[in-house]
DNA sequence: CCCATGTTTCAAGCAATTATGAAATGGCAG
DNA sequence: CTGCCATTTCATAATTGCTTGAAACATGGG
């Protein structure tokens, strides 16, 4: 295989094609990576990051912002929390969700890249 | 509607439902902050950008790395062009990506979150 | 000019995610 | 216990994203 000037000898400086396999992260890294993005991927779940940034909230009062069907919020709200990033404590009759350390810090994060990218 | 005790009183200290919505990023923007999670919700995309934040690279050697065929490889690529994460530079035959940028900070915060995840 | 090489485009099929409305669950007040 | 309220679960349909192989497009060499 012959290859384009300077990117032949960058890659042999690393090892060529073995040497830069190695530098990369294993697939279930990658996977569970990946996974967590998916959870960021749509821009109703980032409205409900964004109220749960505010202050804790109970569904009624996200779908009363949000102003969609129940189960339609239900299935969003599973999605954030089997990524991790909310968690729901049940409270009497309803149940009130928050985000976690990991949604904490991803959130600032976002806010960050978002202010970041402002910039241009 | 009533309400769970605390979130009622945390509720109108931040202005009631009107005042939450006012604090919520706007829909294009969600929009655009979730088609950058989309382009990054794929383990063989992250696996790209991590080649080429180690160097610039054409596609012929990302492809030997990977082992996929031509036509998916170009599928993703197109993806991560497209939300602004890696560019391509025609040089002669050939094509070389590399990070833009966005693709490179954006890789470097990755690079940080994954670390501060394995803390826990 | 023609061929070989590297890369992209296209159409079709398949897989995964999301939307929707109805039904089920579980708690609490009367 | 009964009925109501908040929320979830389920089945199904619609949509979106991914994969695949064939064909098309460029570019440089003979």
């Amino acid at each position: 295989m012959a290859l384009p000037e300077g990117i032949e000898e960058a890659l042999c400086r690393c090892g060529g094609i073995a040497g830069l396999m190695e530098r990369l992260p294993g697939d279930e890294a990658l996977e569970r990576e990946s996974a967590l993005f998916r959870a960021l991927a749509d821009p109703l779940r980032l409205k409900i990051l964004a109220m749960l940034a505010v202050q804790p909230l109970c569904v009624c009062v996200i779908k009363a912002v949000l102003g969609i069907a129940d189960s339609k919020l239900s299935y969003h709200l599973s999605v954030l929390k089997k990524a991790g990033l909310i968690t729901g404590e049940a409270q009497g009759n309803w149940i009130i969700y928050s985000l976690t350390d990991l949604g904490d810090t991803l959130w600032v994060r976002r806010i960050r890249a978002a202010k970041d990218r402002e910039k241009e």
